[in-house]
DNA sequence: AAGTGGTCTAGACCACATT
DNA sequence: ATGTGGTCTAGACCACTTT
């Protein structure tokens, strides 16, 4: 009765499914699936580790392996439109819409010269001096968000934008007070899989994307004044955007 | 000198990033590792398949492995949709693929009971009666997307949008005519690692995450309309959302 | 026919977590 | 101290592709 790894995961999967085994609960360890399915303890590893590709699980060595919990955070790109036109319809996932205490850590200051994708998108020449923002953001205490503002140095240098702490209102305010709001937005986006670094950087366990976003801020005459790229734990994420024909 | 399957991926990725291995190429295969490495087969195989679940790399069994290329498709949400382009005549999906060929497949209509995340979205009561449309959007032969919509049946029962073609203009502009022309549309949206039903539909290789979207369009009154299930082949796309503040 | 990736067994050692 | 996942070796068979 030759059982392989695959048909091993599609039995937990199926049970996982059937609610058998809920987010959080422990999954049958390779001891058990060795005894139980009477096949060598690689093939009971990579079972479980197909499952962990898959995103339905995580291993915590030494304890055992776990089915996977999801607990979106809703990011509502432009939120101004979506409180009052789009109220009948109601979303999909079940994400808390309680706002999650949001930290912000490691934030870096400096100015180098922009990068050759950085230049295009903020239309400066090949390396013009840009201010670069980077931070990481946590919630419940986990990093959830890597990102990395560039804005022409030029326009920014004088302003508290260089400080880590930007003031009430952050950056788009500072940007306001010296006559560059940032009034529209493009976000190009893809998901992924992470490097080894994105990997360590958002302590992303096996089987997680990423989204890499890419935010242009223009002002009201189309200048491009900041270029934000984010790094996302897709897991973490449930992303909205509202937008009219 | 023992190299484990993480550090033979570690410098075939390395290799890859320095241009050595360029998107196509052929990497070494198992039995060049084993003789460099001197390592096990198995290690050798796990080391490619780090590289494969990373996205990086897709073996091609009986050939080899190669890095994988990457040539999105854009999708413009926003300039999709705008009331040009759909009520002019064109197809919503024309408008993005530029020049390459776009085929629609394994179109299905069908009414049933709403499922209830779709009920919730549409703002009807449990089990309402629903028009199903299925589809797979097909570029250069390969499947890239497959999309499910679902409307009040009460709605839409007499029009052609219950025939698999819905004539010119499409879905958006049978609703139209019915004094049900979408106005507002809100998408929500996450990535994630396929489930194997939905990485054979797609014919994704191991290592491509999927883009789960769920669109709602409604009228200018806010009355949901259409709520689209949207899953993407990940690697396949780069998306824009354009919005003002 | 030769080469390739895919998968399996059986046994081994390690680092780590829990008891 | 025991159990857990993680990884490795050495050898085997299979299905498939390429020559």
């Amino acid at each position: 009765m030759p059982e392989t790894a695959r048909q091993i995961a599609d039995d937990l999967r199926a049970r996982i499914s059937s609610g058998e085994f809920r987010p959080g609960a422990r999954l049958p360890g390779e001891p058990k699936l060795v005894q139980q399915y009477g096949v060598a303890k690689m093939t009971a590893s990579n079972a479980l580790k197909l499952l962990i590709t898959e995103g339905l699980a995580y291993s915590h060595p030494g304890s055992g392996t776990y089915v996977r919990e999801f607990q979106p955070i809703h990011r509502a790109a432009n939120k101004r439109l979506s409180a009052a036109q789009w109220s009948s319809g109601q979303s999909v996932w079940a994400a808390d819409t309680a706002d999650r205490s949001v930290e912000v850590r490691d934030i870096e200051v400096y100015e180098t010269e922009a990068p050759r994708w950085a230049a295009k998108g903020l239309n400066l020449a090949e390396q013009a001096p840009v201010i670069v923002r980077s931070r990481r953001f946590f919630v419940d205490g986990k990093p959830v968000q890597q990102a990395t503002s560039y804005l022409p140095a030029d326009l920014v240098r004088e302003t508290q934008i260089v400080q880590p702490d930007t003031g009430p209102g952050g950056v788009y305010a500072r940007l306001a007070e010296i006559g560059a709001a940032p009034e529209n937005f493009t976000e190009e986006l893809r998901a992924r899989m992470p490097s080894s670094e994105e990997s360590e950087q958002l302590a992303l366990t096996a089987g997680t994307p990423v989204v890499e976003i890419y935010r242009t801020a223009l002002t009201s005459d189309h200048r491009p004044v900041e270029l934000n790229r984010m790094l996302l734990n897709a897991g973490a994420y449930v992303l909205q955007y509202d937008f009219t024909s």
